[in-house]
DNA sequence: CTGAAAGCGCTTACAG
DNA sequence: CTGAAAGCGCTTACAG
């Protein structure tokens, strides 16, 4: 903590050449075998490492990505961070990671400190979004990827899961396997998943004929453990459906666990299904059966689409979808192998 | 993508003032009524943020930390992460954060970059430490918090669970019951914690008169659910325990499984015990005891090791360690009350 | 209290 | 191929 760090200026002076020099050989400009050889002893005898805050000044780029997340808890986001990372990192990008906690101000304070430049480009994935937020990224100058549901007059790249679609997978196994009172633990309305799922549930729930009973669906106040807890409670309280779909596979994990202590068996008396396959959902008695929303995917995407706009600003906005998968697994009936794909 | 920002000297023409007023305007310093009111119309109307990358380079600080954990998949590290963000977002500082994957060669691209000076700390919890590592850190010219154990001959701050003693206390738990035919399902010996670990479980072990049978002790090649499942297999295959120890809780997770499939029934055959006591613990059917090793606890107080080392860099080490606790819940028999402590 | 100037450590036209 | 010089956008002594 003491000895202040080589520069570029005392590299030169080491190796009897100009600082230009320094910096052309470190950036593998063309120099003379003579030039790479001094200034390369120079830079090992000091061990010098070029400043990354001059760098970045002086060409403008921080080589940083920030990554914004509701909630670096919840395994379908962990699994999205190592997509992005092993791509960006392959690219030379460092990763600032934030965790939004669902929160829109948490989110707006990131943005505005986003506006100080401290990275080149930004993936957000938000669960909540009102109009101050668009307006926000809007004014951002900066690259984005938004990994979830935007306005279609906010021009950027865009990756998004196919929920609906995977609410429908769901209905149509537990349909196909003879349940038609089907609760849905759902997290939050407010939040843009919460909102999509249940228009999807109701949707796909009328079209299969299903129970209607208002008490079958509940909203958690979150979409984790705890919250789901609770509201399993409640709508157990008030209802003993043939299955249940989670807004997500942590309030699917926590109703499975209500479920049993309440002496209900998984799957014969009560079928349960998650969303987001999530590792969790391997590791459940009985595992439990979810809909790859394909956040892996997603992840891989949202990072390819902002590297590939880091090289070309100009090029036009994109969007992707990707597809659900439903795995099924015994918590829903699955016989002798523990996971088959159905889509 | 296109309006370039403005600058102080825009804003200092906008205002009618100089560079330097505009600086300390912005930064608290001492200015007259007049010219506050300027700076600041003219600060608001241009939407004028100070660029981090020049003011970094100036005084010398990113405002940025840097955070090594093993594998941001385990909630462990997870429940570290958070309680560090609590602390240093408090103090205006971002967090950059690596998933060194267990990996000695990721720990080093990170220490080398870090050199660049990107970050003023960090806080690393190595699962593997070995004499280059060391080498490395030694030469880092940088506040650092080792989460985890180090050579005496390191001078870090550095914060420490005491997993010998989370043994202890998980042993005594389970022998109190009847216990004696305890297996271990631990992680890499040739980890830091996996050795530790082991060495406290054969002290414990021999102290109660424990089976010392040595098809009881298997060895995952990682501390993750996957890798748990394959060595709880080979072990039940070869014996079967009263009681299994988990090196950690993905670990004692993927045994329950295991075990579960095998028709044995928890606890009343088969006891299990984790280590870490994360969140999933709470969410097993049955309910994991688990030792809490503090996680949370140690993550605040690296993150104030570190804080207050940035304070003041010639601060004397620190060296703290956290006890443990055990967190009884079913899957070791516990009775009414879902969860209790004993310690 | 305020401004002019130097300088943080780099990179990059511009000459030679 | 190489060096001298300008400049990225700030902050901070130094004068006044």
């Amino acid at each position: 903590m003491t000895a202040d760090r080589p520069t570029a200026a005392r590299v030169a002076a080491h190796a009897g050449v100009s600082v230009a020099s320094v910096s052309r050989v470190l950036n593998g400009l063309s120099a003379s075998e003579e030039m790479l050889l001094r200034v390369n002893e120079a830079v090992a005898k000091l061990g010098y490492r070029p400043n990354a805050m001059a760098r970045s000044l002086k060409v403008r780029r921080t080589q940083q990505l920030a990554l914004a997340v509701a909630d670096v808890g919840n395994p379908v986001y962990v699994e999205m961070m190592r997509a992005i990372e092993v791509e960006t990192k392959a690219r030379g990008y460092r990763l600032l990671v934030s965790s939004t906690g669902g929160d829109l101000s948490d989110t707006h304070a990131l943005l505005d400190s986003l506006a100080q430049g401290f990275a080149d480009g930004l993936v957000l994935s938000p669960v909540r979004v009102d109009d101050a937020l668009v307006d926000a990224l809007r004014r951002l100058d900066l690259p984005i990827v938004v990994v979830g549901t935007v306005p279609k007059s906010l021009a950027v790249d865009n990756v998004r899961a196919n929920s609906s679609g995977g609410v429908r997978l769901a209905l149509e196994h537990l349909h196909a396997r003879g349940r038609r009172r089907i609760a849905f633990v759902n997290g939050p309305l407010d939040t843009v998943p919460g909102s999509a799922r249940r228009r999807a549930f109701e949707r796909t729930a009328r079209a299969l004929g299903l129970d209607a009973e208002p008490a079958l669906r509940v909203e958690a106040q979150d979409f984790t453990l705890a919250a789901g807890r609770v509201a399993a409670e409640a709508m157990l309280d008030a209802v003993v459906p043939d299955a249940v779909l989670g807004g997500n596979d942590l309030l699917a994990i926590a109703t499975m666990q209500v479920v049993a202590e309440r002496g209900l068996r998984i799957p014969e008396d009560v079928s349960v299904v998650g969303m987001d396959d999530t590792e969790l959902a391997g590791v459940t008695t009985p595992g439990l059966t979810s809909v790859d929303l394909g956040s892996r995917e997603r992840g891989r995407l949202a990072a390819r689409l902002l590297l590939d706009r880091l090289g070309d600003p100009s090029r036009e906005v994109q969007r992707v979808t990707v597809q659900p998968q439903l795995r099924v697994r015994r918590s829903s009936g699955a016989g002798e192998s523990d996971t088959e794909a159905e889509s």
